[in-house]
DNA sequence: CATCCGATTGACTGGATTGTCAATCAGGGC
DNA sequence: GCCCTGATTGACAATCCAGTCAATCGGATG
């Protein structure tokens, strides 16, 4: 099934300003790799599914190489702002921020099996992984920081004792993990399965509080 | 640098056997895998970095899918070999038992970053080739099986309440979740403090034994 | 020492894929 | 209505790579 080309704007492709071609190819990219796989993804399947001519995907993004690089960065941007607004829109208790960024790690708008599947594509191949790192440290340390910084909130209020950077990356993780089951699970639990799971590790850190 | 065709048995090349050459096959193309991704690894990388022909590494693999799926194969072996050797030597009691796996999660020989790259390099690859889910379902369902008896043991034992399967998803994704640390982050922690972050998590669900 | 047979090589092919480019198209400004 | 400019196409070039195969090699066997 390709985007048709009116669905989102309403316009005759031709009219179609630069940034929203440039925004539909990388939706087609991420399709694509979530389908295919990074290394079985050519330009040609991305344009076919953006319903446009391979020429025009390198027309905009001068080589494949740029066009994954693109996209990643598009991923990781849009995964921070999901967090961020999240954070903001939460409660000021650490508890309560916690608990906005593991909902905000299950927003399905965001977090879908298809999205998932693409940066688990991301992490696996390793002429993306200096590119990965250079680009999306600052997102992941940011978010890092950020749940270090509740984790030891908790403490201070809570009078709980754990190791924040630990007790940080351990709810990091968990959310990581179930989300690649999903994934790599030949029958994978159901999502409200999996946000039980994280729940269950957060009680476990903070019995009084989850 | 390659492998060196004597280094392993001391035989001229053309007197290895079947299976020897093989394994070493298996062997360059993890580490192919690891250093450059899963898209950019030819068959002609494959068969440098073993010092031999690329002709003859189709003649022993078939095809360049089914070297991969035999790669992945031996790996997932390896670590099921590993997991239920680490259990069978340790102590009867439950908390003596998962231990042994966290331990075993930490073998030096097995898990090593490079193992652990080309296991994520499979991993962003599974969710379009079912093949590779079908390979791994049978050990990993073994390790699961495994762990979430010993979680009800604890139950049974030590009058903990927590949900078996629950807990040993939490327990399997937390060691899963530092090793993809290791890949993933720009600048990673130890293997020492990965390994305190699963002691942590698991002193969390069970207080009174970690 | 001769024969056999699996292992090994390397040249070759067919197909696929990325990237280029000249030609065309159409909307916006005049 | 007419041009200008950026978007778009599709044919084409260049490259790359998996897989084939005939020829050779060399250890094992008798």
């Amino acid at each position: 099934m390709t985007l048709t080309e009116t669905a989102a704007t309403g316009q005759a492709p031709r009219t179609r300003t630069r940034d929203l071609r440039r925004a539909q190819v990388i939706e087609a990219t991420i399709q694509c790799i979530a389908e295919q796989g990074f290394s079985r993804t050519k330009v040609t399947d991305v344009a076919a599914r953006a319903g446009i001519s391979h020429g025009l995907v390198l027309f905009h993004f001068q080589s494949k190489e740029n066009l994954l690089a693109e996209t990643l960065d598009y991923l990781s941007e849009e995964y921070r702002q999901n967090w961020q607004a999240a954070l903001s829109a939460a409660a000021e208790a650490p508890e309560a921020q916690i608990l906005a960024l593991i909902e905000a790690d299950f927003n399905p708008t965001i977090r879908t099996p298809q999205r998932l599947a693409a940066w688990c594509a991301f992490w696996g191949e390793s002429q993306s992984r200096p590119l990965y790192q250079a680009r999306c440290a600052v997102n992941d340390g940011a978010y890092n920081a950020a749940m270090t910084s509740l984790c030891a909130r908790m403490n201070e209020l809570h009078g709980y004792t754990h190791h924040p950077e630990r007790a940080a990356r351990l709810i990091r993780i968990t959310a990581e993990g179930v989300w690649l089951d999903m994934i790599t699970l030949e029958d994978p639990y159901p999502v409200a399965e999996a946000i039980e799971t994280v729940m269950a590790g957060l009680k476990a850190l903070y019995p009084m509080h989850f």
